[in-house]
DNA sequence: GTTTGTGAAGGCATTCACAGCT
DNA sequence: AGCTGTGAATGCCTTCACAAAC
């Protein structure tokens, strides 16, 4: 599995809910929203279960650390259980994303529909070639596309700054990602999506969750090398 | 992290290495390439766990799972144990990736340059889009780019038995994932990695791995929403 | 003295199985 | 009768701490 936080926050208060419970909350709300376009009123830990791919055990018990939101007997209001899933998660109100590096992969990434229909909104793409600076990108899917300036990457801090981005992706080579990263950090940046593929070492505080896609065919080739025969 | 294999082989001889440390070797094997680059020869568990994001004690049980590859009192050889973590991982021979669905991610992850450099080759590209089928890709990173022809979803199990693909990419809308992914299986796959937001079902023996950008996000967002004021 | 390799201990996550509601 | 919520049990992964090897 793409893996993957490395520092983590000590909040204080919160009923503390597991990060093995957090990661699978986005599948949970994710198959709630299909239920909900298809219409259907209520769902099983079963049903949702296998919709997600877990067991309904453990659907039961990851959504028993958000508070009581069944019916026994009965099972769940998809609407509801969507609900408060969503604003556990903060997905009630849109979070601005800053993309560094406007390569194949950036690019891809902004022109990426996922996005706006989960409550994040691309906000600035920036990039140190300077062929790049100044071009404009087709930034959402269909419905939304916005066109997006290409920034200089020494304006970051001010195009962090006038966008209110708070959550940084770097899809940059490897051998940038490090300094990248530093200056989202100084910028005030504290979540970063790092796709380059190395360690990002960020001072306490602040959460980094990686996407290697070579490391994912490097596990699925291992477990094919052992398939017999 | 994006997490994340679902079904999985029970092989039967070889010397059962956990799903965690295979996770993380392909960091392992990519650092030790980085200090092979810089003509380093030797390398302390310290050294090398600092470079992936891990505890030296982690490093050194993943790493006594394949072997004791290292001198104690000295460290490990970059080279040898480099080696010794491609050949556990099959890297050694080159892998044949079949990507389906060409749109915006699909072409990234065709140029993506870091698949080559790790021993994966693109071999094809499928797409149901009339549009897009009989146009041409480039493929691969500065270096070595070949142009791919886009061929038809209907040839799908052709191609895949032409070019002796074993890893399938799933880069499709959600609503088409399931049917491809039921296809390459039926065209003999049983390596998937996944980037459509919903959850393949596969038959018994067929790995997939998943990546959901919008859930790493999503998972970012929750503990930014979390660090208080 | 230094660093690996590894049993033992500890912590976390998942599964089991059933009590508690509807 | 049906399904959720949850303690208890199990299993897995990580950390500790030190003996073994250089």
């Amino acid at each position: 599995m793409p893996s993957k936080v490395s520092s983590s926050s000590k909040d204080g208060n919160s009923p503390k809910i597991s990060e093995a419970t957090v990661s699978r909350l986005p599948a949970y709300y994710r198959a709630l929203s299909q239920l909900a376009d298809a219409a259907q009123v209520r769902v099983s830990s079963e049903e949702l279960a296998a919709l997600t791919g877990v067991s309904s055990a453990m659907l039961r018990k990851d959504l028993s650390h958000l508070g009581s939101y069944g019916t026994r007997g009965v099972g769940y209001e998809v609407e509801f259980l969507r609900y408060q899933i969503s604003r556990e998660m903060g997905l009630n109100h849109d979070w601005s994303v800053v993309i560094v590096g406007v390569g194949n992969l950036g690019r891809a990434l902004a022109h990426y529909g996922g996005f706006g229909s989960r409550g994040f909104r691309v906000v600035a793409l920036v990039d140190a070639d300077q062929t790049l600076i100044g071009t404009k990108v087709k930034c959402g899917a269909e419905g939304k596309t916005v066109e997006l300036l290409v920034h200089a990457l020494s304006d970051l801090e001010d195009v962090i700054k006038e966008t209110n981005a708070r959550l940084g992706v770097v899809a940059t080579p490897a051998d940038s990602a490090q300094v990248v990263s530093d200056r989202l950090v100084k910028a005030g940046i504290r979540s970063i999506l790092n796709f380059a593929p190395v360690h990002l070492s960020v001072p306490e505080g602040v959460d980094v969750r990686k996407v290697d896609l070579a490391s994912e065919l490097q596990i699925l080739a291992f477990h094919e090398q052992r398939k017999a025969v």
